[in-house]
DNA sequence: AATGAATGAGTATTCATTCAT
DNA sequence: TATGAATGAATACTCATTCAT
């Protein structure tokens, strides 16, 4: 039947818009402060017609972190062009991890800590998967196009860690810096940090910003 | 008067006791499902009570902040021997902090993730001011205490939100190993990155953990 | 026309589908607690197809009510055999009722029970009117049945009411004999109560149950 | 402690002045019907207030229930003047519980209903109960105070579902009936019948009301 | 005729906060 | 100073009902 399947479309098309105005909405008041209410305003529905679509809040709240995650996750199934080194590749698609988070800025920092939470099990367990899954993915990227030597002996879960923190620490910088340069430009910054550290060649002269 | 003295010391009294409950509360149920009520059966008072001390909820989480900030700060103030290497000195402050971060484990998760939430604006600000005075703290004893090319060019403020972010990248993993090491075990490996990156030394054979 | 007719037909087939539906929904979910979703489901319709059928819940509920007294009051209408004396025909008709009663238990007993609520004066209107339909038909089958002596003195209306009371009484030691007898068991026990009271022949030996 | 005592009168003041108010809310607006906050604003109090008292609205419905039940089973243990029968004792009894009933008219009707519906197990398991306990109590009494003979070889049980029934059976003559009478004046009849039956000594002349 | 989608009007419950005692 | 009691303002969720398709 070609209504049904229009109506599927229709309906997924719903749900779609819904979490896109939930993404606004938690960005705008706060993953905690933005009630039901403040959802389907943004949605331009009632508070009523959510439950259509999302069994609960929790339920939405779910999908938009699951959202997120396979928004980050697909990043890496994006085509690199053919031979960059690893450390090029590194940094492209770091760069492009940065402009995801850029737009979603609020948020990532909201999920982020969020897992951090004590209480209730049930509502932070998502979270903590959905935040392993970032994990674990950058790591198997990381697996796969390292040479062994390339992570200089550090597993790539924890050097995915350290990088996925690294890039959390950078992220209270904007708003702070008076040139408001995109976040996505700390890219160079970060890989050449994750490659060396602060030991990387000392620049001579001005300091990095 | 002695009498207003001793009062006053009373009260700052009850003040810090209401603040390690808070912590402890906050630490167990969570930052936000924490109610007054909660905090109060922790610190042996009725909820009504703890308005003798604090003005409100959010005054009373506020202090709780800047208490924890303090504690953080404090690291700085403690003598550390002579005649160790910045590197040295480096390793033993952090590993002072972690084991601090390690005690309030959840705390620590919960306010640093707190501060990139959006929403009603007051609710925050301390937050942030608080992440900042860690991050500035941080900073300014890297300045004091790094040579010039120590930081390899970064800047004390960018180096102090990196090595920030790399700690909290890394808080997730307990839990996850199964040796139960304790998080301030993890000290030398974070200096060691922050120095030097993934491109440290390759260590040949087993990789690092 | 026809095709008019046919179509009457099927509307009356469908509201008598629904109808059936709400009898089994309410007797499963409860009176109270069934909502137009959960009838619709039993009816294999959508909860808005039903308002084709019915205004509103009340007035499908309404006749649920109507059609399970005209159930009840049809049963005065079957042919009884020649030549039972009162009582016998009394038994008879009282063993048809029960039989009936048990195969609605869980209504009668949520309908017997409705009309004594208070409240939106509306609602139980009907509920009232129901009830006294069938109170009515049977003090006037009573009328109809017994000599002047035969009810001793009581006003066919008042004997009904008893009568109804002791049969709604008993509906609730259903479930607690263990051995799993026939509501409809209780006709001569109810008979006989109804007509000698606890002072009949006493029977000796065994209690009756 | 005095203070303490006192406290713990006023709240158990306050619970019983709420369970009168939820009383005649129930009685006016229906058991179903009425909302926490009808209950509320009957008491005078808020309906935030109420939970300082009752845990939820089941609690305080329970609470209810077993209040009208206690009073009820009470009546048993009042005492009854020496030297009467069997017959005079139990028609005593019974004036007395019509009393009551009358007193809380809709809510008895109500209450004996509610137990008869299906659905969410735990929401009717308390009116069972309750109901439960009020038939033992009479079925206990009628043990205690009948002669092996006086019941006619109905088992107590037995003999006390089929008297709450009579009397419930009755209670919706009332309004009927165009002078006022009281419910209790109903007492007479029903222990005539409840002795003999319809076949008691006929009346000669006008027919009993 | 049937229904998916949308919604208005509730509904119980929570919680930070106040205040008389 | 400490608290029991009271409450206003929310808040997630339900449900009977409507209506365009």
């Amino acid at each position: 039947m070609r209504a049904e399947e229009r109506r599927e479309r229709t309906q997924a098309h719903a749900r779609t818009d819904i979490l896109d105005a939930a993404i606004r909405a938690f960005a705008r008041i706060g993953l905690h402060a933005a009630t039901v209410q403040d959802i389907a305003e943004e949605a331009g529905y009632t508070a009523a017609s959510l439950y259509t679509y999302f069994a609960s809040k929790q339920d939405l709240l779910d999908a938009v972190v699951s959202l997120l995650t396979d928004e980050y996750v697909q990043v890496f199934d994006q085509p690199v062009p053919a031979g960059l080194t690893f450390r090029q590749r590194f940094e492209l698609v770091l760069h492009r991890h940065l402009e995801l988070v850029e737009r979603r800025r609020n948020l990532f920092a909201s999920i982020m800590s969020q897992q951090g939470e004590a209480g209730a099990e049930g509502h932070n367990r998502n979270f903590h998967a959905n935040f392993e899954r970032r994990i674990q993915r950058l790591a198997s990227w990381l697996r796969d196009n390292a040479e062994a030597h390339d992570l200089g002996g550090y597993s790539p879960e924890i050097a995915a860690r350290l990088l996925f923190g690294m890039a959390f620490g950078l992220l209270h910088v904007m708003g702070q810096t008076p040139e408001k340069k995109s976040f996505a430009d700390y890219a160079p910054l970060i890989t050449e940090f994750f490659f060396h550290g602060v030991s990387g060649k000392p620049q001579t002269g001005a300091r990095r910003k």
